[in-house]
DNA sequence: CTGTATCCCGTAAGATACTG
DNA sequence: CAGTATCTTACGGGATACAG
């Protein structure tokens, strides 16, 4: 174990993984419904599980939240402290690897903000 | 209609893809199973619809490329020539937009490699 | 050669309830 | 507060056959 992170699902991840292109990677680890979201909202900080839930959009249910959050420990993008206290609390935080996906996070934002205007342009040209 | 792209699809489109933040757009339009191979693929060069069912992995089915292709079209990442010969002959090439993607899939891309290095050597350390 | 229609299946995701 | 168990649903994807 290095850094909290459970070495013996990476592997099993690199196994899963192996049929994959490397362009393919990176949806295979962050292509869930709620896992972007998530990395965005974790690369201002470490926070709580309440307040993940609270920073979401109110349709992803508590366990929803909970199984996106472990996958994405099993793929070493997210550690998570558990501090042993009545009532329980538990912090999320990114992992360098999490942590390196910011750039292109921006990236993949500034395409997707591209892209929308390219078919408002083209969907105006339909009108003339 | 521009450039062969079916507008009305795309506003539909516009309307779908409403509830996304700027980020996901991206995971929206290439984040079916072999949209992302088929980018890369054409990212070389017009192709005919055969040419990508070879290029492709072999268990792609034919009626998935061509649904695939179809919804890529749909969001005006792909256009596609039918040439009215006997037997039929249709090309598919990207547009603009499905261009635009290049960059960032070399981005996509090189995240995926250093990844996939991260996790191996987190897994290597846990041997120590 | 390219494409669609029909039917089927597996898996991701949702609802709900219960636990430490 | 955080998490799991169980059950259910929805949907993307696959097999197969047929058509222009």
């Amino acid at each position: 174990m290095a850094r909290g992170i459970q070495i013996s699902h990476l592997s099993e991840r690199l196994e899963s993984i192996a049929d994959f292109c490397d362009t393919e990677v990176m949806f295979a680890v962050v292509g869930g419904k709620w896992k972007l979201l998530i990395v965005l909202y974790l690369l201002r900080g470490k926070h709580r599980f309440g307040e993940l839930q609270r920073a979401l959009p109110a349709d992803i249910t508590h366990r929803m939240l909970s199984r996106q959050l472990r996958e994405m420990e099993r793929d070493g993008l997210v550690h998570r402290t558990v501090y042993p206290e009545v009532p329980p609390r538990v912090e999320y935080e990114l992992t360098p690897a999490g942590r390196s996906l910011k750039p292109l996070m921006e990236q993949v934002e500034s395409w997707g903000s591209w892209y929308r205007k390219y078919l408002r342009e083209l969907a105006h040209k339909a009108d003339d």
